[in-house]
DNA sequence: CGCCAACCGGAACAAGGTTCCGATCCTACC
DNA sequence: GGTAGGATCGGAACCTTGTTCCGGTTGGCG
């Protein structure tokens, strides 16, 4: 048997690996879908349709399931991409802002990205073993974007030293949670949150 | 217009309202749905189908939604009876057993209700108002049965007198929900939970 | 330019919740 | 005891939603 698709290794590219290119429609359908799964699930919560997100995105319902085998994998993957879009933020704020204020734009970023969260912490507890890699995801990522940030406020000495950066996602997830439709107050309790941990602060 | 099925009230029975008196046959399709369900939820989760526990307790799927127009109610309805059954043990129990001895077997008894509840958690984290009314009638029927055990309990001077009733169901829930398959376990650590409850009690 | 594997679309299938309505069976009344 | 009538029953049928299947289409390479 020949390999599949086993078309040929480019010049320049490590040859371990065939890298079948993926063609060009697919890559769009893919992204696509991402794209109309992460607003529908924003508005519609987890539940949506997946003939909705389909028909949002363009394409087939066998297109959705070639790229998506199951419902879960689409949300599992929009999940990892929002923590990924999420995690990234934090080392372009710390570029562009002095370390206290990147800290807090992005705790806002981060309460943004948790708004859109409704009925995912159900699915999560839902016992689906589909669900059960994402939070080892989210710890893996979004922990080390903010120990970064949270690392630069506090050798800055603008914010105290004694502040573990999970215990502040848990604690701002939380504090997003209650208030699905109120941001305003959410956004208030994180703002007390963040003045809490420049009290005590060396300089 | 005349009154539908009005009859007429029975001498000795208040007249303040018509009571209708419900027909034999749909108190047995009742109570029959009811323990079918029951058994198929513990088995299966708040998620078997309708139909499997029409079939169960041998009755047609319009007769389900006769009496619960909503899968919903069937689930609210098994949970409240389960729950009612549970603090009606509380009662019977302490006029049987010596007051630590009815606290312990109560709470073995709370642990088996428990037990049956896989699914159910995250059906009431899943945000559907059907089940928005199901933690206050917990606390409402559990909480005043356990007050009763533990105050008599501690009145006796064989438990302690700074433990919360409330506290004790939840620690106590919560000790079943990681062992969902281990139940030994489970009453192991809430034996050691009451063991804990007579250091430093009077007698 | 032409081939063909990969890709696309959507019809079709399966399962589960809910509705509907003719047949049946209690209960009240005579 | 018998009967009328409305409550109740059973299950076929309908709708929504996840998933599979397959004939038609197309991008990319030779």
């Amino acid at each position: 048997m020949f390999r599949l698709a086993g078309g040929g290794s480019r010049v320049g590219e490590s040859t371990a690996e065939p890298v079948r290119r993926v063609r060009a429609d697919a890559q769009r359908s893919r992204d696509a879908l991402r794209e109309a799964a992460k607003e529908i699930f924003a508005v519609s919560g987890v539940d949506a349709p997946v003939r909705e997100i389909a028909e949002r995105a363009g394409v087939g319902l066998g297109t959705v399931y070639r790229h998506f085998p199951q419902r879960s994998d689409l949300v599992t993957a929009v999940f990892r991409y929002e923590i990924d879009q999420c995690a990234a933020a934090a080392p372009e704020l710390a570029a562009a802002h002095p370390p206290i204020e990147a800290l807090r734009l992005w705790l806002d970023r981060y309460i943004e990205f948790m708004a859109t969260k409704r009925g995912l912490v159900a699915a999560l507890h839902s016992g689906d073993p589909a669900f059960a890699p994402l939070p080892g995801y989210f710890d893996a990522h979004l922990r080390p974007a903010l120990e970064t940030l949270l690392g630069a406020a506090v050798a800055s000495g603008q914010v105290r030293r004694d502040v573990d950066a999970k215990d502040l996602l848990v604690a701002v997830a939380n504090l997003c949670l209650p208030a699905e439709e109120d941001a305003a107050h959410t956004r208030r309790m994180v703002s007390l949150l963040i003045d809490g941990l420049r009290y005590g602060a060396g300089h």
